[in-house]
DNA sequence: CGCCCCCTTGAAGTGTGTCAAATCGGGTGG
DNA sequence: CCACCCGATTTGACACACTTCAAGGGGGCG
């Protein structure tokens, strides 16, 4: 319960990770800096494995500037499905993609604190964050692409490697990842709704993992012993958005 | 090869796809209508199974007038998933996700042909098409979120009967659907690509569905026999797009 | 201290993959 | 018009990755 609902604790702290994914996406101007600043003054905190609402009418794209969470399909039977996750210094927006309540929704997997995405409105003013937006845009599609060759494609192995590069990489361009270390605030459970697998079979995986001396997996943080051989196992390259 | 490589032959059928998927998406206006037909004019056209390059230069976004194709990705060891389906009137763009050129790439199932999607520069002057491509790109990521669940959490009959469904509903948005039959002129191996599966278990599992009377696939054609236990099998709702 | 959630492990079941061979069907050339 | 060919479909037997079911253990928090 770090995270507390009092307001914004140092604004310029809370802000930092989006800072640093959009300003490495796309330069940003100070006006644009302090455009982030001030909608991180109007930040609303989320609770843990709360459902989060946010009013369309105020923006249409938001920030995550701390925490993590998803987008996760729900089936009728309980099967679950996480379909894109957010990071800190994601972008997101909050379209329903499904009809019913149960079908597609944004659930935090930790305390979270997001605010509106400062506008872009007059066209050539802001260049950097528009161009910052747009990039965003393209890694969230390219990412959502991987997810689909994951799924459809690798084993439990080649699939926990996989996605762990990933997070490495995501994190790292949020400043969050300390080498090859990093936060994984994950239930085994939620790692198997992520992945397409049973929390069981995540968990088997993972043994394999340790004792194949790929990971250091302890208390929420995971240290990825080996990545080369893991990048190799399922031929990672990181993302790259051309232009 | 009936669609050989002379020039449009009727622009005004060539683009019936592409308008009627539009249209259908938001209303447009006569000018819009034309600014299609002239896109149209200048169609490249697009033999099967082979790579679709198209020139950056000319434009980001690109309008399927006809044919199949996809975007999909190879893996190192010639596993092979496809990402995303480009059907008649869809909209698309070209970004190179991955680094390498094995990895994932525009490719068509049938011979095919494109066009230049025509630009909305004067912001307001064409609010139609703005609003048509912005529906488009929605209902495309609506469409990606449910092949990741598709591939995450559905068995093999459940993944068919909702893809099938998928379909359905894109080509009756596109005009080209007769009720409950459609054509689908993917071999079976491509669809194994596009369901996580072997050929070989989408040959038994499409016997299965002929078997308990859910379809009729002959030559290219499908047709759903029973499309209200197909959906309800899989909990399948339409996606639509609010406001 | 004790509860609850999460992780861990085992044994058994099953859905899908793999390998291999036969058949079908449409297009081509003789 | 027939013979051939080659890719696509079909089927069977077997292997194995992952799930299911079930039980026990660990750690944090009230």
């Amino acid at each position: 319960m770090e995270t507390s609902m009092k307001l914004s604790p140092v604004p310029e702290l809370l802000a930092s990770a989006v800072i640093a994914r959009l300003s490495a996406l796309a330069p940003l101007d100070q006006e644009e800096i302090g455009a982030i600043q001030s909608a991180a003054r109007l930040a609303r905190h989320h609770r843990q494995h709360r459902e989060v609402q946010v009013d369309r009418q105020s923006a249409r794209q938001f920030l995550m500037l701390s925490g993590w969470a998803c987008q996760a399909r729900t089936f009728a039977d309980g099967r679950r499905q996480i379909l894109n996750l957010l990071l800190p210094g994601d972008l997101f927006s909050t379209v329903r993609q499904y009809e019913p309540t149960t079908d597609s929704a944004i659930v935090t997997f930790t305390d979270a604190v997001t605010c509106a995405a400062p506008m872009i409105s007059p066209e050539a003013e802001r260049p950097g964050l528009a161009d910052a937006y747009l990039r965003s845009r393209a890694l969230r599609e390219a990412y959502l692409f991987r997810h689909i060759a994951r799924l459809g494609r690798l084993n439990a192995l080649e699939r926990m490697a996989d996605w762990l590069l990933e997070i490495r990489e995501r994190l790292n361009l949020a400043g969050l990842a300390d080498g090859a270390r990093f936060p994984l605030p994950l239930t085994q459970e939620a790692l198997g709704d992520t992945l397409g697998l049973t929390s069981v079979h995540v968990n088997r995986t993972l043994q394999a993992m340790r004792r194949e001396g790929l990971i250091d997996l302890r208390s929420g943080t995971v240290v990825l012993l080996d990545p080369d051989s893991m990048a190799s196992l399922v031929s990672y390259h990181p993302v790259s958005i051309p232009g």
